[in-house]
DNA sequence: CATCATCTTATGGTATACCATACTATGGAG
DNA sequence: CTCCATAGTATGGTATACCATAAGATGATG
């Protein structure tokens, strides 16, 4: 990691909640290597701002489950919990399936065309290929879902999660055959909130991520 | 609030730890009321430590959830989210359900002792009469219980959950004829993982949440 | 040549100083 | 008497200085 790319400049809001971003993003977008050190007084000049600054946003982002502390050695970006993947994706399994129910049974005519809008978005976004722009959308369609399920604490939570398990994420899109069953997931998912299937939506949330589950754990295996 | 109760002494840990735990355990212990506002410089004179790490400490515990930033006016600590009771307990229930349910499956005889002793403890708390004994040993039960299920995330989320209604959960504990109910409902969920009962555990653990949950309800609407 | 001690430096922890802004109180004008 | 303007103060935002400690390098001694 060098160079002055993330480099802030001071407008609108504060220094610090423009740093904590820009060092979410840069985290999530890989910009740092998991296990990578985050050293202090390097940061501060590749920010461009006080270690004041820099300290708050480290810890906001350790609690945040970006950044560890390392006993004696300070900072360092957060390693993928791999012993617990299972637990996670678990949980985002059982989560993301209430939400689908929850919406399939209260969602507004509104709400549902909002979702079909986020999932065409998603669509065009797998189209692109880019896997940053699936992943970007697939985010917005379940942030979508979640809102309609009024659901904004499982969503909070479901976020958490997905920090946890960025890496695999990203692999898991990025896999070879992902496309069209994960479209075809998604289009279920969708049929089923339309329909007004509570059952069927949540089983097919959760098939879902058990799915990808089942991606991931292949692409821990292999290496 | 005033005196210095809080104030912490340097001895084994880093001074932001130290006051990190001491501040969330006056907010816990309603040292604070709700909506308080935590004005940086008390707080420094009152802990005996530095803007610094009173900052620090702010933001972590605005992660956590504890503290509130209110723009233009600084830190204050959190209100209970009343609009959001529903889904908190919603969550409790199925996340409980299922580390009782993994409980029941997977716990060995040494982690069954555990559960057994921490439930005989919150036994005797309940007979001391102290809600916040109940309080701390009935968390310690589910510690143990998450702990022997392997749901080491879910416990986190469980903790986090459980930060945000805190106020309503002492309240809970304290009503009246709450006791023997409780009592009763947490003696099933042991007896069912005793017997190795998956199901009837998840279902006594559901039971359990659910029954706080109407007691909620009720002293919502009351107060 | 290996090992240990010591010195240097890197790093995080803590405190404080300074600045910009937003709230508040007071006084004057209408 | 009321309302507005202005000054003063409280508060948070930011930067920097200082200190203790732990890691790493270098040299001396066996």
């Amino acid at each position: 990691m060098s160079g002055d790319t993330l480099r802030i400049d001071r407008s609108a809001k504060t220094l610090r909640t423009l740093a904590l971003e820009r060092m979410r993003e840069a985290i999530m977008g890989f910009h740092f290597q998991p296990g990578e050190r985050l050293v202090e007084r390097p940061l501060c000049d590749q920010l461009g701002v006080s270690r004041s600054v820099v300290r708050e946003v480290l810890r906001q982002l350790e609690a945040e489950g970006l950044v560890q502390m390392i006993p004696g050695h300070g900072p360092a970006v957060a390693k993928p919990d791999l012993g617990r993947t299972d637990e996670i994706y678990e949980l985002r399994a059982l989560l993301e399936g209430i939400a689908a129910r929850a919406c399939a049974l209260t969602a507004t005519d509104a709400q549902i065309a909002s979702l079909d809008a986020a999932l065409t978005n998603l669509l065009e976004a797998w189209a692109s290929g880019a896997p940053v722009e699936v992943m970007r959308a697939t985010t917005k369609f379940y942030e979508t879902l979640f809102e309609a399920a009024d659901k904004r604490i499982a969503w909070e939570i479901v976020t958490g999660l997905n920090v946890r398990i960025n890496q695999l994420r990203s692999m898991t899109i990025a896999s070879e055959n992902r496309r069209e069953p994960a479209i075809a997931e998604m289009t279920e998912i969708m049929d089923a909130i339309r329909s007004r299937k509570p059952d069927e939506a949540e089983e097919a949330a959760r098939r879902h991520v058990e799915s990808a589950w089942q991606i991931a754990r292949n692409t821990l295996r292999l290496g």
